[in-house]
DNA sequence: TCGAGATTTCAGAGATCTCCGAACATTGGG
DNA sequence: CCCAATGTTCGGAGATCTCTGAAATCTCGA
């Protein structure tokens, strides 16, 4: 059937899927296919016209994906080794990173409760919400920290 | 000063922040604002006509978004004490059931790495790359949910 | 220093999403 | 049993977002 893959690799399905799934974590969906590529690739490294090559995308989009996730540091710039120009890959600890970005997350939530509980105090009913709600999320940003440590450890003494 | 709340409430800022920060954590704007409205009123539960006033916004907007937080659990409808229809409100425990929606993503994360794996083997290039992603999200996995128990164990054995 | 290839920026077309408003359904009181 | 008040569904206008394509910029090697 119609199938216009010429010389270009495509996304497996596995990838697509995962780039879907990066999405509802908040990635645009360009951004996502960019880093599933470099994920599932079976070099060590991909040049911005290799992704772009792969994902039949623009150059564009890639240059402003590549943009996005380096800010965030879910992938890297590799010095380049030989001639080209850039190459990209994902760092040691990506996923790590990845969840750090949540926990930012949880500390607005702790924060805006903490807010509002500033203009309600805590004895009324909505303060009464808010500190339970300012509880949880402060435990939160205590404990994931810790969390994500705790595997770092033990993925370092298995090596 | 043109101040068009004539009897409507409107959302503090504070709320109107929270909102936001919610948006960011997936749920749709006026979803988030349905939410806040319920965190911030100082009634024990409201009506879906009070939402709908204090928020500015029309019935149908409030019953789509009832429906959607309702089916994650994060809102109950309220048997109703005296007279009127349906009165909402959070229910115990609330907080603890988003944090429980976004594991479902670890989850997914966890899935969508172990396809990949399924088909290109725990050695290739790729392959370690996924393996190290599930791992880490798989102790994700198994270790949120112990987390979020020793908050609520917290939570009991000081009331 | 120059040229070729690689990358970034950006305006705008197209796709997508959101929310309103009105028609329709439902429920409880009189 | 009917009516009035409340709740739900859904089409579509408007707002928003995304991605492309092309022009501008940059960089390295010769």
């Amino acid at each position: 059937m119609s199938d216009e893959r010429t010389a270009m690799a495509a996304l497996s399905d596995p990838a697509e899927r995962l780039a879907l799934a990066l999405t509802q974590g908040g990635l645009q969906r360009m951004t996502a296919r960019v880093l599933a590529a470099l994920l599932f690739t079976e070099q060590e490294t991909m040049t911005a016209g290799e992704i772009a090559e792969t994902l039949g995308i623009s150059s564009g989009s890639v240059s402003t994906s590549v943009k996005a996730l380096t800010g965030v540091g879910l992938i890297e710039r590799v010095p380049a080794p030989g001639s080209r120009r850039e190459h990209f890959r994902l760092p040691e600890g990506a996923w790590a990173t990845l969840m750090s970005g949540q926990n930012m997350m949880v500390k607005t939530m702790s924060d805006a409760a903490e807010q509002g509980i500033a203009t309600t105090g805590e004895e009324s009913i909505a303060g009464r919400r808010l500190t339970e709600m300012r509880d949880f999320y402060d435990y939160l940003w205590r404990e994931l920290p810790a969390l994500i440590d705790r595997w770092r450890s033990t993925k370092t003494e298995q090596s």
